[in-house]
DNA sequence: ATCTATTGATAAAG
DNA sequence: TCTTTATCAATAGAT
């Protein structure tokens, strides 16, 4: 759109690269701008340059743009207007889906595998970043394998299990369901143990 | 850019800013595309629009270039080229933490406090999103107390605990550092749990 | 959806 | 990087 028309491929030149990186970028996050003001939308946009550099825009909050979008998919059939909807009609759907699966099914009597499907109703749209977190720690560990850093191991894997120590608090707030609940923690971390030892 | 200039700002007729959402949506996106191809850069787009509906565009992976971004802002002093560097260079930081911190002691003496900056350096980029989802459920549950539907809570809280513990079981690769971990883990789970009675 | 007058974006040069 | 300017691209309003 300029002086000449130029076809869409890899600059080669890196000067020219980085200029018309500079323009274009600007270019799409004020597009992105007028986008969301004349819509009433919400537009995210990340960009990594080619070195690796971050350029961000986001007219809202972008953890929470980025929040409701893992959280999308949990309720792809029904898109949900604000953020507030969105959290009321993601619990209403998993009222209906606890209620539908457990009616008259006692809790204890559910096993791990059981609970799966249900789990990952829940956590399907925090599994999605959560996987290749776990997947990125996984490998780079097994990395360390090679390298023969035990003690260093063993100090990560307390820190991971540590972290969801403290996620596991947070869910813990101290009202009268918690006390049976966390005695079924305590049963199933005491047989995870044992899975883990086979 | 066209017949008449127009103000930014949000426009009130329906049909009308319908009409100018799915035109500019697919402009911002073609423009993003040129970005990326022009400048071999990932560019991803996020766009709820006013009805919830939700529009994205990635050159690349999706998941994939929100878990570096997520991951990004462990390392943001020292931006980082492919995915696969990326990894090397958050794990060469927690390397060097990890051995800064924690070089001479005993990491049985270490408590959750003290150990929770370094923790935090590893899941700074999952806290990003795990915090949003935490306290988005937990606040959904503070309302449900409201509506005195005890037995829901109950189940909701034990998946979300299930929910960890299936993380926990992820990190457990039953390699020799894990077993002693597990321990740790059962120790301050039964520590957690005299905390929550406090 | 298509048209087209007009505005907006930008490639090349300075 | 900023400005200029000729040209190309996107789009507002109408159909």
């Amino acid at each position: 759109m300029a002086r000449e028309k130029i076809k869409i491929e890899k600059i080669d030149n890196l000067m020219a690269r980085q200029v018309t990186f500079s323009k274009r970028r600007r270019g799409l996050i004020k597009k992105a701008q007028k986008l969301a003001v004349l819509n009433d939308a919400d537009v995210s946009i990340i960009i990594f340059s080619a070195t690796g550099k971050l350029h961000e825009f986001s007219n809202f909050s972008m953890e929470d743009t980025l929040t409701r979008y893992v959280l999308h998919f949990n309720d792809s059939e029904k898109p949900v207007q604000p953020c507030l909807a969105l959290q009321r009609s993601n619990l209403e759907m998993l009222h209906k889906e606890v209620n539908d699966k457990m009616r008259g099914e006692d809790l204890e009597g559910v096993g791990v595998e059981e609970l799966g499907q249900l789990e990952n109703k829940l956590g399907a749209g925090l599994s999605l970043v959560l996987k290749t977190e776990e997947e990125r720690v996984s490998t780079e560990i097994n990395k360390l394998q090679r390298k023969e850093n035990k003690q260093l191991r063993q100090k990560m894997k307390t820190m991971m299990i540590l972290h969801q120590e403290k996620l596991v608090t947070m869910n813990s707030e101290g009202d009268d369901a918690v006390l049976e609940a966390e005695g079924m923690l305590l049963e199933s971390v005491n047989g995870q143990q044992h899975i883990c030892r086979q």
